[in-house]
Parts: structure tokens; C-alpha cells; sequence
DNA sequence: ATTAATAGTTACTTTTGGTAACCCAAAATT
DNA sequence: AATTTTGGGTTACCAAAAGTAACTATTAAT
């Protein structure tokens, strides 16, 4: 791999690949498209930051085909990383409501602008994907 | 789920939550996160956005823990949807590059975007994670 | 006495992802 | 001359993750 297109771009590599940087042991990049990289966080965030704050089944009902148990796994793994916070009321029947934190509106602001993209090229996308 | 939060944020849903609005049975913004949401997408993406075009033993070793047989299968996707042009040399032993599409760099523009946030956000997230 | 409601948990099954071995053809090495 | 190396995969197998269904708690309503 010497003299190829690796050694070329080495400002753009910079600027860009900090997938193999680490901060004491963890890469900052990679750690956050870890987290949102799978089928329920980013619609979990996205439902929770178009509605404000929302109870465990309202998510649920908005999302559509989220399990119970991926959701919980998901709403926990979001409050571990301080991206959603979790107030439980001493009710019965239970209630819980999830709202995003300030760090969790920040994602959010990141996600509006991919589902804007997404929406405005999905049409390309279809059209690649068929022919 | 009547007078709930879920009522009071009318437009704002309507702007923000695509994810249940289908256009001819797809919905663009659910299809672009199952898309993005594995493990080696967007480290791909990143990759080739920033170097350009790679061949394939070139991604694998920039991102460094990807197996053979996933990074086929990701590159696979992306060349479905548009996002990647797979170009094969008819040499031996074989030689493939990858570039990205416009769509692809379109796509790649997000990422980066998010990744400058994960890199700002990235310690108040570990902090929250410890304590 | 039974049912309903909310927010889960637990056990089990299926799907997905990861690992290691193998393939091809030619050029370089022994 | 025979073996090894190369790059870009594929295939078979196994582990991990996600999905499914049933179960739980507590109180109010029927």
C-alpha cells in the first residue's frame, strides 16, 4: 500500500479519518456511529425530538415495529450516554416519560439534516436500486 | 394516546417525523437509516470520501476490523443503491477500485457533519457514560 | 373475581454478523 | 519445475444480536 491513493490526500485524511484516532483508548467517531448504528436509536432520538417528551409507549406506537425489549434496551442505552433522560412517576399503572437532553438535541440537529438529505435524494436511490 | 404530547406538536411532527410517511410504499428516511445502520457503512463511506478512490484490501486496512466477507457485503449495498462505483481491472491478480458516486459524496457530506459532532460531543458523552 | 392498563423482564427462536478456510490465474521466488 | 504470493473475493460454519411470545407487578374499574 505505499505510493497509492492513500499516501496522496494526506490533508484530506487528516481532516476527515478520524475513525483510527483515539482519546485515551477511544476513538470518538467510531464510538458515536457505534451507538447509532443500529435499526431503533436514531428512529428513537428522531420520534423523541420531533415530540418533545413522550411516554414508553407512545415511542413504541410511533416507531411501529419496535419490540418491547429493543426499545428498553435502546432507551437505556441512550441514558447510560446521557442523550436521553428517563423520569419514572410512582404511579400505577407506571408511567415514564423520555425526553432528550440537551446532548440529545444536538444529535438530533444532526439527524434532521441526514432524513433531509435522505428524503431529497431517496427518490435516486430507489432509481439505482431497481435498474 | 389522545391529548397527549403526541397532539400538541402538529407541525412539528409534520416536519420532522418522515419515518411513517410512505411514498409508494417506501418511506425514504427509514430506508436511509436501514442503510446506514450496520457496522461498516459509514466507516466505508468515510473511507472512500476521504481518499478518494481505494482499492478494496485498501478500505479493509484503513478501517482495520472489518472482515473480508462484510466489507464485500457493505460494498455490495452501496453499489445497489448508487452510492459506490465498483470498477474491475482485468489483470491478475485482480485489481478493483471504489469510488463514490455524487450521491455517495452527497451521503458523505452528512457523515462528516456528524462526525464533527461526535468529535465535539464526544467527551461530555464518555463522562456521562462513567459516572 | 376478572379484566385492563403501563412498563417492563425472561426464555426461546431466528436472523445477522464474524471467523477461517478455500478459490482463481499469473508472476515471482526457490 | 514446483511452490509461493498476490488481490478480491466465496463458502461453510459458529457466535452474537435481534425478534417473538409469554410472563410480571400493582391498582382501579367492571
Amino acid at each position: 500500500m505505499e505510493n497509492t491513493a492513500i499516501d496522496t490526500q494526506k490533508k484530506f485524511q487528516n481532516f476527515f479519518w478520524k475513525a483510527n484516532e483515539t482519546r485515551n483508548g477511544v476513538c470518538p467517531v467510531r464510538d458515536i456511529i457505534a451507538r447509532i448504528s443500529d435499526k431503533w436509536t436514531i428512529l428513537t432520538i428522531y420520534a423523541l425530538g420531533g415530540y418533545g417528551t413522550l411516554r414508553f409507549n407512545e415511542i413504541k406506537k410511533l416507531i411501529g415495529d419496535v419490540s418491547q425489549r429493543m426499545l428498553t434496551v435502546t432507551l437505556r442505552n441512550l441514558e447510560a450516554d446521557g442523550l436521553v433522560e428517563r423520569h419514572v412517576y410512582a404511579e400505577v399503572p407506571p408511567r415514564v416519560e423520555y425526553t432528550l437532553t440537551p446532548l440529545g438535541y444536538g444529535l438530533m440537529e444532526q439527524l434532521v439534516q441526514l432524513a433531509g438529505w435522505a428524503e431529497d435524494n431517496s427518490q435516486a436511490i430507489m432509481k439505482n436500486r431497481k435498474g
